[in-house]
Formats: C-alpha cells, structure tokens, sequence
DNA sequence: CTGGGGAAGGGGCCC
DNA sequence: GGGGCCCCTTCCCCA
C-alpha cells in the first residue's frame, strides 16, 4: 500500500529543515550569498552536486561548501527552491538564466522544461508578433507597454494564471524523474511548441548537418571558433575556456545539455571562480557559447531553435535576423550592383537586365547582352517584375523595386531600405512556402 | 581539381 | 533590447 502524500510530506519536512538550517550539512555560497542545504538533496537532484559530492563522500563529517559566481543568487534560488519543493518558478525573464544555471548543475528536469517555456514563449512571441505585424501599426512596435508580457505569468503553483498549469495538488512530488511528468508545462500552445522544435531540428539538420557535425564532435570544439574570436573571447576566464574543452558540444535539442563540469579536480571540497570573470555571462544551453548580453544570446539560440522569423516579401526567403534580411534585400533584389558584369558599365534597368545564369544574378547591359545573345541567358524578370505583377496594390507600394528607373543607385538603397517590409509569419505556413520553394536554401 | 566570387549565416559590438 | 554594421567562415557554383 502506498501512502501517496508520503513524497511531498517528506520534502516539506526536508525543505523546513532547509529554512531552519537543521541538518544542514552543505553551504553553497552564490555571489557571497550563502544558502544552506543538504548533501544528499543535492545528490539526487544535481549531477553537478552529485559528481563533487561523491568525489569528497570521504570527507563526509565535515560540512561542504560549493561557491558558484556563474549565476545570480536570485537564480540559485529559484533552482533551490525546486530541488525542495518541486516547484519551479520560471518567468520570462529569469529563464535564460535557470536554464544557464541547471546546465551548469547538470539538472536535466529543469533544462527541459527551461526549453518548453522558451519555445512556448517563442512560439507565443511568433503569433502576437503576427498580430502586430498584420496591424502594420509602427507605434504598436515601439510601444512596449502595448504589447503584452508575454512572460509575465510566472510558472508558479497557485498562481492563477492561465498560463500555470501545476497542480497544487501534486505538490512536492515532482523531484523525482517519474512524478515530473506531472509538472508538464502546458502552455496555449505546448503541443505547437513541440511540432515547431521537432520541425526546426528537421530543418537544422538538412541545412546544416556538416556543421552539427562538427559541433558534435568534442575533439573540434577548439576549431568551431575562428582563430579571431579565440582571441576575443581570451579574455574569458579560465572557467569558460575549460568549460569549452570539456563540455560535449550537441547541438541537439533532444540530448541533454551539458553545462560545464567542475568539480573534476583535486580541489572537490570549494569551487570558486576566479575573481576576473565577468560578473554576468550568458551561457548557451544548447552549446558552449558564452556572450556577454541576454540579447545577444537571445539572438543566438535561433540558430539552435530554427527561428526564422524574417521572410524576404520578394522571394520568400527567411532569414533569422533582421540585419541578414536587408543584407540579402540589398543583394539580391534591389541590385545594388548596377553595373554591368562584362564592360562593368553603369546600367539601369532601362540600359540592361538582370539575367539568371544557373543559380547567379548578375546584371548585364544591353549591348553585353546583346553580345551574349539574349536567348541564351534567361531574363530574369521575376525578381523585378515579382511584385509589380502583383494584384496587391498595398504590396507594391511596399516594394518599389524599380519604380523609378532613373533614380540613382544611392537613392535605390536608401528609399529601397525604407520600403524594406519585414513580414513575421507562422512556422506552418513556412512549411508550406517551403514546399512550394524547394530551391531556398 | 582548384581558385575565385557570391551568398548565407554567425558573432562582436556600437548606437 | 533592438537595429545595424563589420568581420569572418562556410558553402555553393562556375570558370
């Protein structure tokens, strides 16, 4: 017969004592914050904890002490109250960091549900974007306090919201691996954020599996950087660059994360950081990669998650930052190189075209082409002629390509940059689009 | 097979 | 934090 209100009882007397400081045999000290625990709690929930404490279980009649400045107290606190009470208090701001924190301590449960909340969110981010974008409302951009929190509801038991799915019910009884699975997070659209990780990795893997393969392989962590961004990131302590070498690099989402693995050395009893490291880094959960600014790691993990959420209006193209869509815009359908590629005259398109050799673009004059023969090099008018065909009169006024033929090539890309619309869409419809242009890369 | 060029994509960093 | 620029690497295509 089993009690079942045994599990959480138990961790609610453990997590008493916690607050109570008894039995509190481990001192774990974030950021000259100490926090008070115990060793075999740490154990069972931390493959980090596990791998030092077992490594000084010798040394068991004297109390051990664990310093981290790899993430904030307010972060270990979330992680502790966890490991205490099953209950994991994720927000939207605070998940990057649990999630850089749980790698690091090895806790597979929380990375996984760190990766929910973030693709839910994302994909809760891709439809109110949608929302917004369709409204074409400039100010409903730049003024955040229209759009809503869309981490706002904390993944806390009890509170209400509609986002929080735990059951308070079930309590403490979710540390172990089996009773999580009653901690499922279940967003709007949990379900969709699963299909769309599925889907990314599909797509991961057929863009760049010769990458991912690399990546996997530890031995070529050190050649995944260029020699330049070796030397930039230099600077990094001597926790990154270790960090780097050791933690297996997979870029999948499906295998565990692993964080960094301290605690290998002689020196198992205290782990301190050197003092020079800076003070917040954010840590790729996916990979080793480490950089300085949330945004620049939320920018980051679009490549591990799939994330595109820049589509070329011209070609349909999507690209996962803004920056590499107008670069690509520029490229590719505003010609910015108006000149012609045989005598490298200037031409405009009323003096030449842009013809399609293959896969190139490449404008030529009239006479070049004339050289050439016109027959045997396809004109490519689609790409200037794509949306004037258009029906959608709202689209070309978007997209003037070519509506003025005498302007200079200085206001083309300047007027052209301004028109630049950037459409954000639902991961479905990039399936179909996909299918529909098998040749985009 | 090889080298050059174009394009994509990732990271650092400034504004 | 987002936008944008610069730099770099990688991949692909072509001569």
């Amino acid at each position: 017969m089993e009690i079942s209100s045994h599990q959480s009882h138990l961790l609610q007397q453990l997590n008493e004592q916690r607050r109570q400081d008894v039995f509190c045999d481990c001192s774990i000290l974030v950021e000259g914050k100490v926090f008070k625990a115990h060793r075999n709690v740490l154990f069972a929930s931390s493959g980090y904890f596990k791998m030092l404490l077992s490594q000084n279980s010798k040394e068991t009649s004297q109390p051990t002490t664990a310093t981290f400045q790899a993430f904030s107290p307010d972060t270990f606190t979330v992680i502790l109250d966890f490991v205490y009470s099953g209950r994991l208090s994720l927000t939207g701001q605070n998940v990057i960091e649990v999630m850089s924190a749980a790698s690091f301590l090895q806790m597979t449960d929380v990375i996984s549900v760190c990766k929910t909340f973030i693709k839910s969110s994302l994909d809760i981010s891709e439809k109110e974007k949608d929302r917004y974008f369709s409204l074409s409302d400039k100010d409903a951009h730049s003024n955040g306090t229209e759009r809503p929190s869309l981490y706002s509801s904390g993944w806390q038991e009890g509170s209400g919201s509609p986002h929080s799915h735990l059951n308070p019910e079930q309590g403490a009884g979710g540390i172990s691996g089996k009773a999580w699975s009653k901690y499922h997070y279940h967003p709007v659209s949990h379900r969709n954020a699963q299909q769309l990780l599925a889907k990314h990795e599909q797509r991961k893997d057929a863009i760049k599996k010769t990458k991912h393969l690399r990546l996997s392989q530890p031995s070529d962590v050190g050649h995944f950087k260029s020699s330049k961004r070796e030397a930039r990131t230099s600077d990094s302590s001597d926790h990154v660059s270790q960090s780097e070498e050791q933690a297996p690099v997979d870029a999948e989402m499906d295998s565990t994360p692993v964080g960094y693995q301290y605690g290998q050395g002689p020196d198992v009893t205290s782990r301190s950081f050197p003092d020079e490291l800076p003070r917040m880094r954010f840590k790729c959960p996916y990979c080793t990669h480490v950089v300085k600014r949330k945004a620049d790691l939320k920018r980051h993990l679009r490549c591990h998650t799939g994330e595109r959420p820049y589509p070329c209006q011209a070609c349909g193209k999507r690209f996962s930052r803004l920056d590499h869509l107008s670069s690509h815009f520029r490229t590719i359908h505003q010609a910015c190189k108006l000149i012609c590629r045989k005598c490298k005259r200037h031409v405009t398109d009323v003096t030449g075209h842009v013809v399609q050799e293959g896969t190139r673009r490449y404008r030529l004059c009239n006479e070049c082409l004339a050289e050439v023969g016109i027959d045997s090099l396809p004109v490519d008018l689609e790409a200037e002629q794509h949306l004037l065909s258009s029906s959608d009169a709202e689209k070309e006024s978007r997209w003037r390509l070519g509506e003025d033929e005498n302007r200079s090539y200085v206001e083309i890309v300047e007027d052209g940059s301004a028109d630049l619309v950037i459409q954000q869409v639902d991961d479905s419809e990039e399936e179909e689009e996909k299918e529909r242009k098998p040749n985009i890369r």
